[in-house]
DNA sequence: ATATTTGCAAACGTTTTGCATAGTG
DNA sequence: CACTATGCAAAACGTTTGCAAATAT
């Protein structure tokens, strides 16, 4: 939290209420988060700020990498930056289920930084397909 | 494309003259496109549906598998469900590159499939960061 | 002949904006 | 004090829906 902290402070932000309870409740989940579901889990920290708030929030920490913003069948979802992982997305019961793979990508990534030129902050691997339940 | 045609009628679909343009704009490209773009490059071929139809084609093929849907950075992109590649996307300009590299995922695949009980048929492999030009 | 597809207009839900006030550093 | 954050209401935006007419098989 404390270098969280101060990333927020280098970057022009200050430590509001909202923003305070919005990153623990991030913290607290170690999964993707959407937009519902955060407001639900500030509202059990009696924290209820106005929906232009939250939003202006989620911005400001998305954009300076604070948090990750993916989109997943159309739902946006969120998770603090650091805490990345892969997804199984279930196109019948849209059920999104955490799947650990580590440094599976480290070897494509120095290839693309090489090759491309391109400076790899972040990635995105998410593989869709049908649960067990929803096998027919 | 007659494979296609096969599939559409075996989906209870018809091959009407929107979905054949929509299915020639989307196989002429081998990237991602976005409904703006698929609209202009309807536009070209003189074809112009109703925003309302074009979404409910695109509903339609995405719910058979015949094109994908990927969201990036707030915007949702189309392609062939079998133009299947990776991207780089710049946080920059936005600018989206493709990237080749076959058969990585290949065993984390098989992995899953034995895992998890899921049964994947699809996966979205995305890398975030800064191309050369926005590179400061 | 039957079921799908279409365009139109209205409805919908979410996100964004302007502005005045409150709060942070 | 200067600047950011907030709530509110309005506006903007993209998407979805119901329906009657057109079209495909």
């Amino acid at each position: 939290m404390h270098t969280l902290h101060s990333t927020i402070k280098k970057s022009g932000g200050r430590l509001t209420k909202t923003k305070q309870a919005l990153l623990e409740v991030l913290a607290s989940q170690h999964c993707l988060l959407s937009k519902a579901t955060i407001i639900k889990q500030l509202q059990r920290k009696h924290v209820t700020p106005n929906r232009s708030t939250l939003y202006r929030e989620l911005v400001f920490l998305v954009k300076h990498h604070i948090i990750n913003q993916s989109t997943i069948n159309g739902t946006d979802y969120f998770e603090l930056a650091h805490q990345h992982h892969h997804h199984l997305v279930c196109l019948g019961c849209n059920n999104i289920e955490r799947v650990d793979m580590d440094n599976h990508l480290t070897k494509q990534e120095q290839y693309i930084t090489k090759q491309h030129q391109f400076n790899i902050i972040n990635h995105l691997l998410e593989f869709y397909g049908y649960c067990q339940k929803c096998q027919n």
